[in-house]
RNA sequence: GGGCGGGUAGCUCAGUUGGUCAGAGCGUCUCGCUUACACCGAGAAGGCCGCGGGUUCGAUCCCUGCCCCGCCCACCA
């Protein structure tokens, strides 16, 4: 074995291995209980960053663990067309090749798109191959593959056909540059200061009122002023009318509950066809909705030249200043407020008027309200349930039409009759009237529609197909919690209403990883960190422990280098731990075999059953956390255990053993403990650090072609026996630290051996036990001297140290102190319960606590008393 | 405006039913090339657990107020 671990020449040859025994290829026959995850299929945008890394990392880690836990695990990969956001990539690509979509045509911009796939889509899976891997490739699925479509439409004429999917003109969140509408949950709010205009309308007939806008532009679109109902200011003013300056246009003063009367003067113009408010109050009562906004955010009056054809920020000083003229501007101030920008694009959004497809939200939302509050469906950590219910619990309806190029076309067509029907194999005539003059929808599906449908359609829904029935619904959803809204909870009320289930059981939110800087790590920022430099530095084992450290505490994380080369040490540290119990046990015909038939209880020395105790407790502390999806507990707990308690404590403490003049007996005591405490870690390891675990394996006895055919870990029966000799080795370790503290401190010479005086310990230790232990760890000569009561000191020149060994009388103070503390909360909660003024007045909860309490309190009181009693 | 999360050693962060919970990694300092590992080992220093109240025999942990930081939601123009 080379002295050092090299993850780089290493790599290779496993990902080849777990493909040639299709690792993760599932077996749809299998007699296995199934376990199904989803891979949350990454946009083609771009490459993957280290966020993903992440999330992926852990769902590898959960697919691997299930393998060896006896699952049949269908991981299903794919990668998602993302057709707003690809469009944008390659229009930003042609305009740095100075030309544009439109002359390229449809045909030459599909083979752009289709080549980008084709590249991003490989780099994509070369990133995951790296990190090891071991999703389902054989039904691996892209959005855009036939049968993804036919689910797509399946699932939209459903929709469309119980009158849940329409079409109409609304107010949307328009993208000027995209040429196209978005939904709500599209837009980034991001603060700005703008200037706010406070504009005098005059009243016909006399007097005038003040209206403040940041937007005066849109004042050309007004159609009403608004005052708050009841408002005594305006008692007079409601009802009559006011001709706008610029349009000479009349409009009423109404009232209207939206209006805060606390804000600017308490009156607002209102322009229905350009801000959400306004629609709203426009449709309550009736109010012309009068675009003055192309599309092309452009200003469209052609009645006045002056603004007409003007882009939006330029039209907006020109109106002020003919506000101006016109003497209505009253004042100014500077304003903070929050603008919508198109998250894809980063324009800002128009809201306009436009015909467009919905979803109407509240028959579907309700059953994923109701889903999730029963618990078919859990999120971890648990808070972002609340965050899902409220907005789930008010949705608005769902603008699923996009008016770009590339993506799913909305299938739907109006024939020359007028009929207008949904389909899912495109017609050649009209299914009402036989009509075969069609014209089809010219807009796209949102990106989300098709993503929505994720879990079932990867399995070939709307088919009724072996892999739906075998591995839907998934068991859990790995994800960022950005999408919470944008993707998971579609997928909740989508499987509700296709599959009748959600499709999965759990939804584990990982942290964001933000940029060494506490920023948002992304792409044209800049600060955005490839996996695969991180995988070419530190390896991909440490690359994936660091994913499991980090990214479930539910709280962000930010880049930290030095954190990932942590884990490259730790696989080295594995390495050579593995290196060194090799080597030294191979007695020619291979590594000495932990024996077949393990030492009897006889031969295993105090320091064997520490080590094997601690096993079993990492064993079901490991089981613990991933059944909790505590991720970073498990790495923290084998990272500690591995090398603190096994390298630094144990591997140190058996060298002597080891050695082949050893007694033979303590020999392959030693050596059945290491090598069985090693094959543990490293099965217990390998869902996360696949790749070091199974070259440490292969050359341990009994090995199998992988660490994915081996079982999970379970504890043996004799294991846990050596928790009752646990505390006299600590002990002896507790002395060990101070007796190299104080040779350090006296600058005793390395090798110079010491007197050692000792007294108590474990009874059932050995004198002879306890000696080869200590002098293992330290240069000692050790005497036992059963009159000693102090603690270390150093005896004249030479050092000499002497220690009182306090077994037992630790415990003993301990259980003293903790009974101290039951007696007086016990005290104190039965003067509590026996005051009416706390059990009347408290809440009731608080009462049942404090009973629940005091019936603990006593219970461990009279466990305590016992064992005091019974030594 | 509402809600959520966070403020713990120089840095990045753990700390799940209030009582060995004051921890890890990195960094720093002092030793050590003892035949697994210098991608190492041993030892050490370092913290009013954001601040003020409160509950309790006891609070980093529970309640309350405040100060910062981050995020989400929201139709105040």
């Amino acid at each position: 074995m080379e002295k050092a671990f090299d993850p780089r020449t290493v790599e290779p040859s496993w990902r080849a291995r777990w493909e040639e025994l299709r690792i993760g290829v599932a077996d749809r026959d299998s007699p296995r209980p199934k376990y199904s995850i989803a891979l949350p299929p990454p946009n083609i945008t771009g490459v993957l960053h280290l966020g993903h890394a992440m999330g992926f990392s852990i769902q590898d880690t959960l697919a691997r663990h299930h393998r060896m836990r006896g699952f049949e695990v269908e991981w299903c990969p794919g990668t998602d067309h993302a057709a707003i956001a690809t469009q944008n990539v390659i229009e930003r690509q042609l305009a740095a090749e100075g030309t544009t979509k439109e002359a390229l045509g449809r045909d030459l911009f599909k083979a752009r798109v289709d080549a980008w796939y084709e590249e991003y889509g490989g780099r994509i899976y070369e990133q995951m191959r790296a990190l090891g891997f071991t999703c389902d490739w054989s039904r691996s699925r892209f959005t855009l593959d036939d049968g993804y479509v036919r689910a797509i439409r399946t699932a939209f004429k459903s929709l469309f056909d119980s009158g849940l999917i329409y079409r109409g003109p609304r107010i949307v969140n328009w993208c000027p540059r995209c040429l196209s509408a978005i939904s709500d949950e599209e837009i980034d709010w991001q603060e700005q200061t703008d200037s706010l205009v406070h504009l005098r309308y005059p009243i016909d007939g006399g007097g005038d009122i003040v209206v403040a806008t940041v937007r005066p532009e849109t004042m050309l679109g007004d159609s009403a002023v608004a005052v708050a109902p009841g408002d005594p200011r305006y008692r007079d003013a409601v009802g009559r009318t006011v001709t706008l300056p610029l349009t000479g246009r009349r409009v009423p003063i109404i009232e209207d509950e939206a209006v805060q009367p606390e804000f600017g003067s308490g009156a607002l113009k209102v322009t229905p066809a350009h801000d959400p408010t306004d629609y709203e109050i426009g449709e309550r009562h009736g109010l012309p909705m009068i675009s003055v906004i192309a599309p092309d955010g452009t200003m469209d009056v052609p009645d006045l030249p002056r603004f007409h054809g003007l882009p939006v920020e330029k039209a907006r000083p020109e109106v002020l200043a003919a506000l101006r003229e016109a003497g209505a501007v009253v004042k100014e101030e500077e304003y903070v407020h929050e603008v919508g920008h198109c998250d894809r694009s980063g324009d800002v959004l128009e809201p306009l008027i436009s015909a467009q497809w919905w979803v109407r939200m509240r028959e579907l939302s309700e059953p994923a309200v109701a889903a999730v509050q029963s618990g078919q469906t859990t999120f971890h950590p648990r808070r972002y349930t609340d965050v899902y219910l409220a907005w789930m619990g008010n949705i608005r309806d769902w603008c699923i039409s996009r008016q770009i190029w590339l993506g799913h076309a909305i299938p739907v067509s109006t024939c020359a009759n007028g009929h207008t029907f949904a389909w899912i194999e495109p017609p050649a005539s009209c299914p009402t009237c036989q009509c075969p003059e069609l014209h089809n929808d010219p807009d796209v599906l949102d990106t989300w529609f098709s993503s929505a449908l994720w879990p079932f359609a990867i399995f070939g829904w709307p088919e009724d197909t072996d892999d739906l029935r075998r591995f839907y619904p998934t068991d859990v959803c790995v994800t960022a919690r950005d999408i919470i809204f944008l993707w998971v909870a579609r997928m909740i009320f989508m499987g509700l209403r296709f599959t009748g289930t959600t499709p999965f059981a759990d939804v584990i939110i990982t942290s964001t990883v933000q940029a060494a800087d506490g920023t948002r790590m992304n792409k044209s920022k800049g600060n955005a960190v490839d996996p695969l430099a991180m995988i070419e530095e530190h390896g991909a084992d440490a690359v994936r422990a660091w994913a499991a450290a980090v990214g479930t505490g539910g709280q962000d994380v930010r880049f930290n280098r030095d954190r990932i080369e942590s884990f490259r040490r730790f696989a080295n540290k594995i390495w050579n731990a593995t290196r060194f119990l090799v080597t030294r046990l191979d007695n020619g015909e291979g590594v000495m075999s932990a024996p077949a038939d393990p030492p009897g209880v006889d031969e295993l020395e105090p320091g064997d059953r520490w080590m094997l105790s601690q096993v079993a407790e990492t064993v079901e502390a490991v089981n613990a956390s991933l059944e909790a999806y505590r991720f970073h507990d498990a790495m923290d707990r084998l990272y500690d255990v591995t090398w603190h308690g096994f390298c630094d404590w144990y591997v140190e403490m058996i060298k002597p053993r080891l050695r082949e003049d050893a007694p033979a007996g303590s020999r392959a005591a030693a050596a059945h403990t290491a090598i069985t405490t090693l094959d543990v870690l490293l099965r217990l390891l390998h869902p996360f650090m696949p790749f070091i675990t199974e070259e440490c394996a292969q050359r341990l006895p009994g090995s199998l072609p992988s660490l994915q055919l081996r079982d999970w870990p379970q504890v043996a029966p004799g294991w846990r026996e050596g928790l009752a000799a646990r505390r006299g080795v600590d002990e002896l370790l507790v002395l060990v630290q101070r007796v190299r503290a104080l040779r350090d401190e006296s600058g005793v010479p390395a090798g110079e051996r010491h007197r050692l005086q000792l007294s108590g310990g474990d009874p059932d230790m050995t004198a002879e036990q306890r000696m080869r232990l200590l002098t293992s760890l330290i240069p000692v000569e050790v005497e036992e001297n059963g009159d000693l009561n102090g603690g270390v000191s150093v005896v004249a020149g030479g050092l000499e140290a002497r220690y009182h060994l306090a077994f037992g009388e630790r415990e003993l103070a301990r259980s003293r102190r903790r009974l101290a503390e039951l007696e007086s909360a016990i005290d104190r909660l039965e003067r509590q319960l026996a005051t009416p003024a706390f059990t009347g007045k408290a809440k009731p909860e608080v009462v049942t606590e404090a009973r629940r309490r005091l019936v603990e309190a006593r219970r461990e009181q009279s466990v305590l008393r016992a064992q005091g009693e019974s030594q």
